[in-house]
DNA sequence: ACCGAAGACTTCAACACTAAAGTTAGAACC
DNA sequence: GGTTCTAACTTTAGTGTTGAAGTCTTCGGT
């Protein structure tokens, strides 16, 4: 509720709250004096509205009976383009996973039908994984939920502040991607 | 050389290339019809961008010998300000990991002698986590990592680009936060 | 042709997280 | 004052991921 924390009385039974993105920013210019509340709000905000947008993403897709992480694979086969066939180590490699972790999480799609994993004829080292019918469709039921949560997610811009963000955030994204080469980029951590 | 099947002709040595922002818009605009350019440009962009930070962030924090979960925790006993405790419970719930994550992750870092933990004196359930000094100047050195690395990051925009990218993050931040009150929201996957 | 080396994937052991059941201290009630 | 309820944390079982070792196909030298 809309109670500021009392330090004191015994009266909260609740515990301390989750502070807003100002109180956030305040917080960390108390305790760091080095800090431009500038650059800490965008990254803040960048920050927190990526893990948002992650669990409704996840909640989406959710409800189509698939994971997040299922998702992303379909996405990634689709990229490729027709015949949407890529090998495990290039998937891994543009997922940000290690190979291993693309074998398994290859056998769980499989068993549920959204790709198939065949030898190369060609050359019976390498694998291809495809995406089957039902995988291609469930794409796009996910791709469709997710467009329609990212207008409306976008509701509120103008076309000009869209495009000056997106504009923005790409120049952003080359440099991050200029400091840092994608030199066996693992995530190590979720968000 | 077994060329990967690869339609299109012998191109290269190399296999298929990992698209582009604007080639993975156009691919998805040849795939799914019914797809607005300027918003998926935005969404594309926020997700790459986060993806490359984390990864950044991952590897910085690395150098000083912890995990970037570990750096997460630290951030958030600072956040909650002097004397920087929090039970597990809480931090867990600003996290979003379960309580039994939470349970496990302070076990780690009360080994590593970053933070301790105790039974509350006047409520023998409660248990009370709290910063030490050496987990104090761990989130200090992180952080001065940390705050050069965002700076760095937005050198090429100026304050008035800045301040209106903060600005319309947040609108967007708004939106999914009313949107979404936060239900439970466990993180189901990564990136 | 044969042998060694490299590449691509898989298997194995260890670790981290989730969901659900279990434990224990304090509160509420009669 | 004892029984039951609730809250806060921990433990257990199962899934997913990493890093390292293993397997099998293909390539390159002699």
């Amino acid at each position: 509720m809309a109670e500021t924390t009392e330090p004191g009385g015994p009266t909260g039974p609740s515990g301390p709250e989750e502070p807003t993105l100002d109180e956030q920013i305040a917080a960390y210019q108390r305790e760091f004096r080095d800090l431009d509340p500038q650059v800490e709000k965008v990254v803040s905000a960048l920050g927190r509205l990526n893990r948002r947008m992650n669990v409704a993403y996840g909640r989406q897709v959710a409800a189509l009976g698939i994971s997040n992480a299922e998702w992303e694979v379909l996405k990634t086969l689709v990229l490729a383009g027709k015949p949407y066939r890529l090998g495990p180590g290039e998937l891994a490699k543009r997922l940000g996973l290690t190979p291993a972790a693309m074998t398994h999480r290859i056998d769980r799609m499989a068993g549920e039908g959204l790709v198939t994993r065949d030898r190369d004829e060609n050359n019976r080292v390498r694998v291809i994984v495809e995406l089957t019918d039902e995988g291609r469709t469930k794409w796009l039921e996910a791709m469709e939920m997710a467009t329609d949560f990212e207008e409306d997610l976008l509701q509120d811009l103008t076309p000009d502040e869209r495009g000056s963000l997106g504009e923005m955030l790409i120049r952003l994204l080359r440099r991050v991607e200029h400091a840092q080469p994608d030199a066996g980029g693992r995530l190590t951590d979720l968000d």
